[in-house]
DNA sequence: AAGACGAAAGTGGTTGA
DNA sequence: TCAACAACTTTCGTCTT
């Protein structure tokens, strides 16, 4: 596999590899395989790694993206290189490197620090490492695409972040995003809107039912309650009580409806806190839940069971 | 007195002309 | 680009437990 030093036309990443056996070029950001008559264009692809090197066997650590250059360094040429060469290629090949080495400091400069921001959020967080991983990609890509330019660091990172846990399915409010990170909620939902867009990912909405177990034992709620806090929420979905609504507000809802009913009650203004919404939110979720589902048998019958 | 309820006005974002 | 719009918030007065 010999490293290019050109972009690709897909993500617009710089880790593009030619596997000769197979004719192919492939990204390593986004796995697309360029078409093989793009390696015929000759001069446009540059080459600037020398063949023993690469054909030496090599076994290093995985690639991993938490690096800040992912275990792999590009580098334009060797002094052995510039032999051949006449005076004016010399210069160009000098102004090459010397741009190569401008644009490739800054960058992995700016990862190195946002990675370790990216590392200290996380671990703040709780997030498990599949999601830091996917973090610290985003990032990446956002950075070779210069989407950080005219934005913090910070508020990338924390949008990075962000975007990373609803695709793992271990979402955290913007709310939580934004104490770790000290980064104004807006700003966050600002960044997370931008980078997703302009890198093409995600956009599934979050499930309602991903927040419950972490509500519930903020509130000390039972697994039981929990249980039933799904069901309600599942119901609520078939209902088409759920599109267009906060996933937040929905959850604490139905946590706030099965705690009733399981006899754990909790006030509006706590569940309200623990999920980050206002009380008129759990409030309009909870009178809808009422009409729609049924449910006040339920929370009568635990009434009366109190009372004995 | 605390919690629940609901009306009214304000905010930030999406959508469609 | 702007206005209408839906969801959510803030605030506040009233009712219930």
């Amino acid at each position: 596999m010999v490293k290019y030093v050109k972009k690709c036309p897909e993500c617009n990443g710089i880790n593009l590899f030619w596997n000769k056996d197979r004719g192919e070029v492939i990204c390593k950001d986004c796995g697309l395989v360029l078409e093989e008559k793009m390696v015929d264009f000759g001069q446009e692809w540059r080459d600037f790694s020398d063949e023993g090197d690469e054909s030496r066997a090599r076994a290093g650590a995985p690639s991993t993206y938490t690096q800040f250059d992912q275990g792999l360094g590009t580098e334009v040429g060797r002094k052995a290189d510039i032999y051949q060469l006449d005076r004016k290629s010399k210069n160009k090949f000098f102004r090459l490197r010397k741009w190569q080495y401008r644009i490739s400091t800054a960058i992995e400069r700016n990862l190195k620090l946002a990675l370790a921001e990216l590392k200290r959020v996380s671990s703040y967080l709780k997030l498990p490492k599949s999601v830091e991983e996917e973090a610290a990609k985003i990032y990446t890509l956002a950075v070779q695409r210069g989407l950080v330019r005219g934005r913090s660091m910070e508020s990338v990172v924390a949008g990075a972040l962000y975007a990373a846990c609803r695709r793992h399915e271990v979402p955290r409010t913007l709310d939580e995003l934004s104490e770790a990170s000290s980064i104004e909620k807006k700003e966050v939902g600002r960044t997370y809107r931008f980078i997703t867009r302009e890198l093409g990912i995600n956009i599934l909405p979050s499930n309602p039912a991903d927040y419950i177990p972490r509500f519930a034992s903020a509130l000390k709620l039972s697994a039981e309650t929990q249980s039933r806090s799904i069901e309600i929420i599942e119901k609520a979905q078939k209902a088409e009580l759920t599109s267009g609504r906060g996933p937040t507000g929905i959850a604490a809802a139905g946590l706030y409806v099965s705690a009733l009913i399981n006899g754990e009650k909790r006030t509006q203004r706590e569940v309200a806190d623990v999920a980050g919404v206002t009380e008129v939110t759990i409030r309009n979720r909870y009178k809808e839940l009422l009409e729609r589902l049924d449910l006040e048998k339920e929370i009568k019958k635990t009434k009366k069971k109190r009372k004995d």
